[in-house]
DNA sequence: CCCATATACTCAGAGTCATAATC
DNA sequence: CGATTATGACTCTGAGTATATGG
């Protein structure tokens, strides 16, 4: 469903001519003001050296927003994309996809296990807190399911699982083979071999779903003060382990409750989906603390941890292995708001801050290596230029285990097509299978050269095939320190927040003030390819809208005629009101007034209801918590009296603190 | 005050990327 | 020993759910 829209906000565009660029000398000059970026060698600078050529539509440094154009042939692009269903072929693929499932048991030889005193890498000094919680144990709520029309008795640890797939009957899973295959199997294994259930499609979970659909309604059906009550007493349990002690700071943790058992909601065709999340114990969980901390308590009694660490080059409190996929890990982090996670957001725009400084001689290296002879230099080229235009992501190698998504470096052939003189028709699915769809103007080598990429390869192979973002990024980091494919998404991101306010903030009262700021906000999420599911209930919405609209348009239009016939000394046609009351204000002045009011009101709704269509799929959160670096906001608001109120809800005003403090002349 | 809509917050899955281990 | 592959740890993501808001 996610995928099932097209994009309307695609770019066609760029125009930014080659070379331009000014002086190498003054790439070097620009000193790093990061500590935290390990600058490595400062000499391979050599390698952004820029030609003196220079051809000036000094555009280069802008961000994006303002580099691209809509192209004059932008006419009804998405509807047009579609997947040529290829024959897939083995190809000239190289056999990377890792290998993974055989992996034979090489059991960590834990002799690396930490690597901590060295005082390098160092976190923190000292560390406590109070472990995990866990989910309360299953009760059984014996509702019969039925098997071939007849109730069965399943024992408590069936019946949870029957209950988990029951509970999501009215989910679109359901409409996944997948899924209930996976579901399936997992639950076959706790029925046992020989169990009267032998098959999905003769089951029937209706009674335990509306057995489970009637419980939420009871929830819901609660006074506000059994509610609070209920909520008092969860936080009272939950209270001690919400708390951390970080050198000597009380520090909130992330997520201190240990994943519920389910079943596996992969995104997109996730070929796990559906399998059986199974309930971790205490005996699954890691606990990392401070040397001389108290081992924290473990809540289930009888019970104990698993391994208790004391490695300060890392901040997570506590990890557990990941069901689904056992060799990766769900670990517990400080919250956002914390000092520690605060210093790293700060790094992280630091180092996107630095690459504005770098930028130049970036891009016109990588516009003189559009025409390199050397075919992975070429590559490197284009795919940084992708990466930096269109703020794509590196795209590392996915196993099959996993959604078939893909990102720059990944990209597939059939997923770019080139349409002449020069346009290319972006259409794949991202993160979080999230379809990206972009038609997009690019400069005569760009476009060249992703033919020739194209040229003699089936649709499914690797567009980028000498490729991958460890060379990607090895590359990125001889250009700036510390510099990664990320890295430009977060530049780009915040350089056309700070462009776009900077350049649309016109005087006006706080409300215009703030809807500048939400249009820059959309422009940046769209950049980001920043997504939502349109609500269920949107066109119903809008329906309302117009019909509200109409209505108030009608009442104008009475009005108006009222004011013409009392002007010529006549009463209105009719005497009542809509509501039935009956009319007053009937002198000229107060109809007038009226009419400007209704007017004035129509005007906001058409205006809101445009607002509404317009970010029906667009996300603005993601981009505001992860992408705009907040003292961009916070300084605009102090030069524009904005209160930070108005932009940053209170889990954002806590995640930022580092950034209030900010002078308000702060340019991104 | 009630309802519905908007916003805030939680959740856990899906990426990125550095580094260690292995080939 | 150089290149891959595996591991580990951290950021980023939209959906789902709870709560606030406002008409």
């Amino acid at each position: 469903m996610r995928d099932g829209q097209p994009n309307k906000y695609s770019n066609m565009s760029n125009k930014r001519p080659p070379g331009e660029i000014k002086s190498s000398n003054q790439l070097s000059v620009k000193k790093p003001k990061l500590s935290s970026v390990t600058a490595p060698t400062n000499k391979k600078q050599a390698s952004v050296k820029p030609e003196p050529k220079a051809e000036d539509d000094d555009d280069d440094h802008l961000p994006i927003s303002q580099r691209i154009k809509k192209s004059p042939t932008s006419e009804s692009k998405s509807s047009s994309i579609k997947k040529t269903t290829k024959v897939v072929s083995s190809s000239v693929k190289k056999v990377n996809k890792k290998s993974k499932k055989v992996m034979k048991n090489s059991k960590y030889s834990k002799s690396s296990k930490v690597p901590p005193s060295s005082g390098e890498g160092k976190k923190w000094n000292k560390l406590e807190h109070n472990g995990v919680i866990f989910p309360p144990p299953y009760k059984p709520h014996g509702i019969k399911m039925l098997y071939k029309g007849k109730p069965v008795d399943l024992t408590p640890e069936q019946e949870e699982v029957a209950t988990m797939f029951a509970v999501m009957l009215d989910t679109d899973y359901m409409n996944k083979p997948r899924f209930k295959e996976n579901f399936f199997g997992d639950w076959k294994k706790i029925l046992g071999k020989n169990h009267v259930i032998q098959n999905l499609e003769d089951c029937d979970f209706t009674p335990i779903y509306e057995w489970h659909q009637s419980e939420k309604e009871k929830k819901k059906q609660m006074t506000t003060e059994e509610k609070k009550a209920l909520k008092e007493e969860k936080l009272k349990q939950e209270e001690k382990y919400m708390w951390a002690w970080v050198d000597g700071k009380k520090e909130k943790v992330g997520n201190f409750r240990v994943e519920p058992p389910g079943l596996f909601r992969g995104r997109g065709e996730h070929p796990k989906m559906g399998k059986l999340k199974k309930r971790i114990r205490p005996c699954d969980i890691t606990i990392n603390i401070g040397k001389d901390a108290p081992i924290p308590e473990c809540p289930v009694p009888g019970e104990r941890w698993k391994e208790v660490r004391h490695d300060n080059t890392v901040t997570w409190l506590a990890f557990w292995n990941d069901p689904i996929n056992p060799k990766e890990f769900k670990y517990v982090f400080l919250a956002a708001s914390s000092t520690l996670k605060g210093l790293s957001d700060k790094e992280k725009y630091e180092k996107a801050r630095l690459l504005k400084d770098y930028i130049q001689g970036i891009r016109a290296a990588y516009t003189k290596n559009f025409a390199s002879k050397d075919p992975t230099k070429k590559q490197i080229a284009v795919a940084t230029y992708l990466i930096d235009k269109l703020a794509l992501r590196a795209g590392n190698e996915k196993d099959d285990d996993e959604a078939d998504t893909v990102g720059c470096c990944t990209l597939k052939v059939e997923n770019v097509e080139p349409v002449p003189p020069n346009i290319l028709k972006f259409d794949f699915l991202g993160k979080d299978s999230i379809r990206y769809q972009n038609e997009v103007e690019v400069e005569a080598a760009v476009f060249k050269a992703i033919q020739q990429f194209r040229s003699g390869k089936e649709g499914s192979s690797d567009l980028f095939d000498l490729l991958d973002t460890s060379k990607l990024n090895a590359h990125l980091k001889e250009l700036m320190p510390g510099l990664t494919a990320k890295v430009f998404r977060t530049y780009n991101a915040s350089i056309t927040l700070d462009d776009m306010l900077s350049r649309e903030t016109k005087g006006g009262d706080v409300a215009e003030k703030v809807v500048v700021y939400q249009h820059a906000n959309k422009e940046v999420a769209i950049i980001c390819n920043h997504q939502r599911t349109v609500s269920k209930s949107h066109s119903a919405q809008m329906l309302r809208l117009n019909e509200k609209i109409e209505e108030l348009k009608a009442v104008v239009e009475e009005l108006k005629s009222d004011l013409s016939r009392v002007k010529k000394g006549k009463p209105p046609l009719k005497s009542k009101n809509a509501d039935g009351k009956p009319k007053r204000n009937l002198n000229p002045e107060s109809l007038e007034k009226k009419i400007a009011q209704t007017n004035a009101k129509i005007e906001k709704m058409e205006r809101d209801k445009e607002t509404k269509e317009d970010l029906k799929t667009v996300a603005l959160g993601t981009s505001k918590i992860n992408y705009l670096d907040p003292r961009i906001t916070v300084a605009w608001c102090k030069r524009h009296e904005v209160p930070i109120e108005k932009i940053f809800n209170k889990s954002l005003l806590a995640k930022f603190t580092w950034a209030m403090d900010v002078d308000p002349s702060f340019r991104f």
